[in-house]
DNA sequence: GACTATTTATAAGG
DNA sequence: TCCTTATAAATAGTC
């Protein structure tokens, strides 16, 4: 939509880039909003430019719609994990995602092994799910910063059953959920706050 | 934008609700992967129906922009993750993910000793950190169940490490951008999968 | 940033 | 839900 069609492909122009960036970026989020208000929807829209600056439109706000689905993932349709109730967090948190990440890359892999078991017919043999695959492009560095990240959880899970084994209360320590607001070069539009944009025209950035 | 203008307010009507949701939704995401494709920009969309469906868009995958977002958030502006260029998948997904959540949880926990020896400045001893006070609320079959995912995942990095170290070429195993969609109620475009869609005319949900 | 010729998205209606 | 079509809205090129 404009005096010409363009081709859906990379601007190799960087001014031009820029233009465009700014003003599809600006339509985007007013299409977020609309879509927003029209049909009573939660919508969180983030956005890097290629000069890695993030750009974010969030109704009711950013983190809100994040944290619903974070929960959205970790709950899922297998129900929400149990004892657990609303927001999770810290290492409880770690757990679930990791159990949620797990189940996914299973299904992942059987229908990748499925896949790849048409496309390539022959002498696979051991290599039968997708992270099998994607280990391999797993150098010796990067495999050392993982398993030493694994087992420093480990330590710390090995520790706390050491605990529970010798019987210690241990007493639990829930509900902190409060997270101070980061100082970043990032602008933010959303809620009542790109409403009165729409509404006043302010075209400030923050 | 059709037969006739319509004001920006909440559609009352279900019906009519849904269909608009529908056709909106898929504009967005379909602005979304131009604004990617076209500026190079990585873009996370998250949307909500009223009926608390969740729908999602990102390029290169959802995951990978929230990742950046919270990196952005917690330790300012950053260029794309370092060792990784485009889109990551399983595994080392995960690992960054791991990467991740510990630094957040280490600077979570910075901030929360501090925060707890002001207010509790008696004899707590021991609990130094956010992750070490959450782990008291693991029961031991959390705590199993916890082990054993992160055992299983250990002993995948193990044989990878053994066939690097026997010299095993292994092969690359690069590229796999398709997904396949997860049996949950969230239906998700991104990636080379909603561009083909794009591309070829596949308008079949996940 | 503004201006428009065009293209694109979409509201209604089947 | 998917197709069609008249129309509103977004935007590419330009200044």
């Amino acid at each position: 939509m404009g005096r010409r069609k363009i081709e859906i492909k990379k601007i190799n122009d960087q001014d031009a880039r820029q233009v465009c960036f700014s003003k599809r970026r600006a339509g985007l989020f007013k299409k977020a909003s609309e879509l927003c208000i029209l049909c009573g929807a939660e919508v969180a829209v983030i956005v890097f430019s290629l000069a890695g600056k993030a750009y974010t439109f969030g109704h009711p706000c950013v983190d809100s719609v994040l944290d619903r689905f974070h929960r959205h993932q970790t709950s899922g349709p297998t129900g929400p994990t149990p004892g657990m109730s609303g927001p999770t967090h810290g290492l409880v948190c770690e757990y679930a995602e990791l159990q949620r990440q797990l189940e996914l890359e299973k299904k992942k892999g059987a229908s990748l092994a499925k896949k790849t078991r048409q496309e390539h017919p022959g002498p696979l043999g051991q290599q039968q799910f997708w992270w099998d695959a994607d280990l391999q492009s797993l150098c010796n560095y990067q495999l050392e910063q993982f398993l030493s990240a694994l087992l420093e959880l480990k330590a710390k899970v090995d520790k706390r059953a050491i605990e529970l084994t010798c019987g210690q209360p241990g007493g639990g320590a829930h509900g902190f959920a409060w997270v101070p607001p980061p100082a970043t070069a990032m602008k933010s539009y959303g809620g009542q706050d790109y409403f009165m944009k729409l509404m006043y025209g302010d075209t400030t950035p923050h």
